[in-house]
DNA sequence: CGCTTGACATAACATTCGTTATATACCAAA
DNA sequence: TTTGGTATATAACGAATGTTATGTCAAGCG
């Protein structure tokens, strides 16, 4: 067996340097030239690990959902009550920090390109359903509304989310809007406070 | 004087034509040979009206925001009170028929190319600390907690605006989503009204 | 009626893209 | 050390894009 290299990280490189190029350039920057270069080679490299550029791409929306479930595992297996749970997990998908901003601008930019791109919106419900469950879970599963209130909580996220995430485009500060979105969360969980 | 064409309306119609090719096909599909498809001519029209494409697409995010700027307008005069207005004017902003759907995905779209282009971004911010400030103005000005009050209100318009467009983008039925959207909106309403 | 001018259509240009084919460098096994 | 296959670079292709230049038609004015 010739030159010894591990895919799997191969494969991770690339993906890495392709949100890279979406969060700071936008999805339509996103050709194989470009990915190619933000990973430090050819095209000859990327196409020898997918087939596609839309098998890139859709492997790049996969791996961020990814990222984003191992974060809430994390912060969720950490908390020592149910609150804390709630609380931990909502708070834990704002963009509070660099990393999750960068992927909330990759969320972005695939909500748009699912438009044209039909497996992309597929990908995007199949992980927002399980996101959906996971707080519908948290909430107490015994109250009757616990699916309506979700649905409250997840649109809040979302909207929140968005708002860092738009004001990051404008090259803005964000300790303050961070800082705002925070609370106005709490505000909104206040009722579930044990 | 030669031929005699409204140049205001001309504009209007290619815009128009631009609205539709991002709702069908994507921000990316926006060339201006497919706007000028879309709007039954050719290239030399197009580029008789707009200096640029990048022309085009911010006069396009800008009749975006004026259409929805007049319907606000529309529903806030109809309102007899305070509460009326509030609840019109914030449910007037979610994706509940044809055309605010349309709408929605050319916001999303242009929330998504605000990455790569500063000075849709700025656009965008412009137009969103008007929408801000109008629903500041239609809470309780006394109250000193309108602000915080507002940022959750504007967060859940856009979130619950966000889930039925993805919902739409994946080719669901959107009624029921649209009435929980609509409930869980008026549940957030509730401690307003009179 | 002729002339001018605005409203388009058409065409050509260089770029850039995704894709595919080919060439090269490198390392493990024999 | 030879060898064979893998990882990557390089190059070429047609298609599509934004832009610009040029041609053409029609309407109003003298």
């Amino acid at each position: 067996m010739p030159k010894t290299v591990d895919p799997a990280q191969r494969r991770a490189d690339f993906i890495a340097a392709g949100w890279n190029v979406i969060a700071e350039q936008g999805f339509s920057a996103v050709t194989l030239r470009r990915v190619a270069a933000e990973a430090g080679c050819t095209t000859g490299a990327l196409t020898h690990y997918f087939s596609d550029r839309h098998a890139l791409l859709v492997e790049t929306l996969r791996a961020a959902h990814r990222a984003a479930g191992g974060r809430m595992r994390t912060v969720a297996a950490q908390a020592k009550t149910d609150y804390q749970r709630l609380h931990a997990v909502l708070l834990e998908a704002l963009p509070l920090d660099e990393e999750r901003l960068r992927e909330w601008k990759v969320w972005l930019a695939f909500w748009s390109a699912a438009m044209s791109e039909a497996s992309l919106a597929r990908e995007n419900a199949r992980r927002y359903a399980e996101w959906r469950s996971v707080v519908c879970e948290l909430l107490d599963p015994q109250s009757a509304s616990a699916s309506e209130e979700a649905e409250l909580l997840l649109a809040l996220v979302d909207g929140l989310g968005l708002q860092i995430t738009r004001h990051a485009l404008e090259g803005k500060k964000l300790a303050r809007m961070q800082a705002d979105c925070t609370a106005t969360l709490e505000r909104a969980l206040k009722p579930y406070q044990p």
